[in-house]
RNA sequence: GAGCCCGUAGCUCAGCAUGGAUAGAACGCUUGCCUUCUAAGCAAGAGGUCGUGGGUUCAAAUCCCACCGGGCUCGCCA
């Protein structure tokens, strides 16, 4: 706005040899001054306050300038400050000037293009998130993935980008066979869900993974042969026996550490065996805690769901669990046998079916779906694994298995071609060797990541891939990099970012897919709607508006509801910034004063009801085409300046991976609507003009919210 | 042991990229405002050693260093 001004002064500054240019800033206050600069940016040597009182003389000749003031921010007894000089412009220019910045802006927000940059047009990201393990339901803390991924993939699309949003599909591993031997025995005994399929497969995921669990706490242990019991459990003396062992096992090696901690200067290797002890001491120390936590497990799952529980516990007993695992999956791997392949693909397809019922209802959708096991049978991660045995950099173990190990001196140029700053690497010095194959042959996760990396990048030829993972996987996450580059692959290695987001806790509870114990997706979206329903059941009745009675009235409520029930769900989820840690407490989000998601929702609802009862009572219709000498108040150039900010802000959030940027630019927005509802009247006057002026402003901040919501895949409504 | 993230009001968080006047908001608390465009709202008030200590600078919540507290990661798991 004071954009001529800032050129004047420069050319002022310049003029009387003054070198550094200088940037108009907004004074906190109107009373200080309209527009101001930091007289110590350019005074240089000299004393401020002295120089700043010369620079006055400077511009007396500036036209439409009222008075031009010194501010010492030490006030009068400090010495040190910071000196401002405050400009205060004449009313007629003032006015005059903001009413040129209004209208501008003004016709920016009226365009269509508004809420859209240019930034990324014409190029293409892939965007992966949620792929959740199809083994259990989808809980909440998914759907900060799930939210987090679809946001982003919805700003970046509003960047310019063409989007594809992929969801990998990890179909292949130990927990998962796990399910499809207990998916088998309940398919075979005609078991059917009589609940939501994803709640029943995550209860056969808990019940097979203790039977499992307990069988390999009891193979373990050195006494199994003689004094331990058969079968899927633990009696009372099979928890004694293996808690001596572990005892004794636990005293061995802390009595070796004890001898080198004794040593007063260790060496090095000795630190490093310490270390190593340590760790191994703590893995027992877990191990051992788990004897009696899967002994609660197995009766806490028997008592909870005993029509699933008993005829699996039946039929496990009759196999050899350990062995029947193994060969499920390795036979699904190398898919060798139809039967147990369509066993694996049935319960997936089952999970995903209820996955994307339960993600549809957050408005989240998938353009692809991408099977682990497909890219497995398809010989790609092989592929890859042979490519690189050729590096020098492979180190072979025992068996097939083939670990990646990270030169040092590689990594320099790594960092020169991909652009990848070396003080942003996870780890500083010696990165960690990477697992690609076991001694079996079979491909492990690293590789096969590696391989469906280089798949996104040929499938869909993006500028930009973004891995929606937690900032736990930051490590694995960048190990990826350094293969893909040494294949050849520098601009994918490159251009393939990890979104990263830290974790979400509830606040009050534990959750735990093992013990089939979570807060469900479906169960936070219920509680809301529920709760949603009742706060605006009381809202309603302060009203006077009746309850629904028709279906037309209830479908009305509901898919208002629904609406709310997304705001209060997805805003707290992308509020505050991806890579702090965050504790939902339910009672807190569910309380709908205190959650701002309904509240910009309401914003909207306040801003449409003024401009449809213009139009059915005064037939007026909002329209750029105002009088904007109506406007003198200064809220207007604020409200339209913040309009303005959208873009910035949109390009900032795809730049720096934030969504938060547009949230809080939205609750900011819808502020401004409340605050100019209460101050400025719109049909309360008789003055046409100004009404039409007023309506306009309304109008416009109704688009704006209504652009912000969307960008964040939350409906703006109408009526609340 | 090493690396990364976090530490700002009673609670939950903005602000830090690009240093600049009195550090913002929501909730909670206190006090007003519904016969007037939707009170899921508005106005006002109380509430802060910006984790601690040092450094750079005319100027530090913001940049640098050290430390303290919390979390995470470092597997033939995925």
């Amino acid at each position: 706005m004071y954009q001529e001004y800032e050129t004047k002064i420069n050319e002022i500054l310049v003029k009387n040899e003054i070198q550094t240019s200088i940037t108009l800033l907004q004074p906190p206050s109107l009373e200080l001054g309209d527009f101001c600069f930091v007289v110590n940016r350019v005074s240089g040597k000299n004393d401020p306050i002295e120089f700043g009182n010369k620079l006055k003389d400077f511009f007396v000749d500036l036209s439409g300038i009222h008075s031009i003031t010194l501010f010492n921010t030490a006030g009068e007894s400090g010495k040190k400050g910071v000196i401002y000089l405050n400009f205060t412009l004449d009313e007629n220019m003032k006015i005059s000037l903001m009413q040129n910045q209004i209208q501008s802006n003004f016709k920016n927000v009226n365009k269509k293009s508004y809420g859209t940059s240019q930034l990324n047009t014409g190029k293409t990201a892939v965007v992966e998130h949620t792929s959740a393990n199809p083994i259990s339901p989808i809980h909440v803390g998914n759907l900060r993935n799930s939210i987090q991924g679809d946001t982003y993939a919805r700003i970046l699309k509003s960047t310019g980008y063409k989007i594809h949003r992929l969801y990998y599909v990890n179909d292949v591993g130990l927990q998962i066979s796990l399910v499809a031997i207990g998916y088998e025995i309940t398919k075979n005994l005609n078991i059917k869900p009589v609940i939501k399929v994803d709640l029943h497969f995550g209860q056969i995921y808990a019940i097979m993974n203790c039977f499992y669990s307990i069988d390999q706490i009891k193979r373990k242990s050195k006494n199994k042969q003689n004094s331990l019991s058969k079968g899927y459990q633990f009696t009372e003396s099979d928890i004694s026996i293996l808690q001596d062992e572990y005892k004794a096992e636990i005293q061995i090696i802390q009595s070796k550490i004890d001898t080198i901690t004794v040593i007063d200067k260790a060496s090095n290797n000795q630190k490093k065996e310490l270390r190593d002890l340590k760790r191994d001491l703590t893995k027992l120390e877990d191990e051992s805690k788990n004897i009696e936590k899967y002994d609660r497990i197995f009766y806490n799952l028997k008592g909870r769901f005993p029509k699933l529980f008993h005829p699996l516990l039946e039929e496990v007993s009759k196999l050899d669990l350990d062995k029947r695992q193994k060969t499920y999956l390795y036979s699904f791997e190398k898919n060798t046998d139809k039967y147990i392949s369509s066993i694996f693909r049935e319960l997936v397809s089952w999970n995903l079916g209820a996955f994307e019922w339960t993600l549809g209802r957050y408005n989240i959708e998938f353009d692809q779906f991408d099977y682990e096991s497909d890219l497995t049978w398809s010989g790609k991660a092989d592929e890859v694994i042979d490519q690189l045995a050729k590096s020098p950099n492979i180190v072979a173990k025992e068996g097939k298995a083939l670990r990646y190990s990270y030169p040092s001196e590689a990594m320099a140029e790594f960092s020169k071609k991909t652009g990848r700053n070396k003080n942003s690497f996870p780890i500083k010095g010696q990165i960690p060797d990477l697992q690609l194959r076991r001694a079996d042959g079979t491909a492990l996760y690293p590789a096969k990541d590696i391989a469906y990396s280089i798949q996104k990048f040929e499938e869909f030829k993006p500028d930009v891939i973004y891995n929606v993972i937690s900032t736990e996987q930051t490590l694995p996450q960048f190990q990826l990099l350094l293969p893909l580059f040494e294949l050849g692959k520098v601009k994918y290695a490159k251009n393939l970012f990890h979104y990263s987001y830290d974790r979400v806790d509830l606040k009050g509870r534990t959750m735990s897919g093992r013990m089939a114990q979570y807060i469900t997706a479906d169960d936070y979206y219920n509680e809301t709607f529920i709760r949603a329903r009742i706060a605006k059941r009381d809202s309603d009745e302060k009203r006077g508006k009746s309850i629904p009675v028709t279906d037309e009235e209830w479908e009305e409520e509901n898919l208002v509801l629904h609406a709310i029930t997304l705001a209060s769900t997805r805003f707290p989820l992308i509020e505050s910034s991806p890579k702090r840690r965050i504790e939902l407490d339910l009672d807190r989000e569910l309380d709908f004063n205190r959650n701002s998601g309904p509240f910009i929702q309401y914003a909207h609802a306040r801003a449409n009801s003024i401009l449809i009862k213009a139009e059915k009572e005064f037939n007026i219709k909002p329209s750029i085409k105002i009088d904007f000498n109506q406007i003198t108040d200064i809220d207007v150039l604020e409200i339209s300046d913040h309009l303005m900010l959208f873009e910035e802000k949109l390009n900032l959030a795809a730049d720096t991976q934030d969504p938060s940027q547009i949230a809080t630019w939205c609750f900011q927005l819808a502020q401004y609507l409340m605050k100019y509802y209460e101050k400025y009247p719109v049909l309360k006057l008789d003055e046409v003009n100004i009404v039409k002026a007023r309506l306009f402003v309304i109008a416009m901040i109704k688009k704006g919210i209504n652009v912000g919501l969307t960008t964040l895949g939350i409906p703006a409504v109408d009526r609340l």
